[in-house]
DNA sequence: CAGGATCCGGTTAGATACTG
DNA sequence: CAGTATCTAACCGGATCCTG
């Protein structure tokens, strides 16, 4: 996501510009399985189900430029990655849970709306 | 955002839902600027600055369909359509702020650690 | 005024094949 | 094992034109 919000204040650009990463696809994902530890590549992969090699490598860039994560490469054969949380990722689970937290209580509630929305419409 | 995540709890799948919303690149603007009351949709418009009709129109329906935001119109001519928060839409703008008070407070870190990976890599 | 319809370029994400 | 490279389909967002 690309803010281009030319009008708005420093603050907005920021805001968009972090919601825009947790609100792309995986991120969020990905950073509640580091939340539970350190983990390979190939572990992430397979406990998060249904993404790309090239989508989480794609994610763990983004979040290891942002510093959000770490890459730890262990020069053996076959080759090992571990991925883990920086504290600054571990500050950043405390608002993301939060709004995780207000969903799971809410979600019912959404779809409701969306039943209602789509009987009205179609 | 469609989550697809076949493997994952309906907890996540809520949760990602709630984020892939909130994530994309108008809502969070919108629903600021009507917390500040209901508002017709030039208005809007105007005031979020660099957002086309259509975005605007695209965002609005998304919104109202997940029961974050009522429209309201006015039968005459010109036509008059009011849109305002509802309960749900309020609700959902504390975890969002908490959010964004997080991004202003950190997003120098973040840049930081930017600036950091692009001159390693590049 | 508030949008619907259409077109179009850019980005994104998945599948596939290949490598140190 | 942990990626990179490439191709392609789908989607997204903006611009433009049109209407009740």
């Amino acid at each position: 996501m690309k803010p281009s919000l030319h009008l708005e204040s420093e603050d907005c650009r920021a805001v968009s510009d972090v919601l825009g990463r947790v609100g792309d696809k995986w991120t969020v994902l990905v950073v509640g399985y580091l939340s539970e530890g350190p983990m390979r590549f190939t572990e992430l992969r397979r406990r998060i189900g249904g993404i790309s090699q090239k989508m989480l490598t794609t994610t763990l860039r983004g979040l290891e430029r942002d510093g959000f994560v770490t890459r730890t490469v262990f020069p053996s054969i076959p080759p090992r990655v571990d991925y883990a949380l920086t504290p600054l990722g571990e500050e950043l689970r405390i608002p993301v849970n939060a709004l995780g937290e207000w969903a799971r209580h809410n979600i019912t509630r959404i779809y409701e709306a969306r039943q209602r929305f789509d009987q009205n419409v179609l």
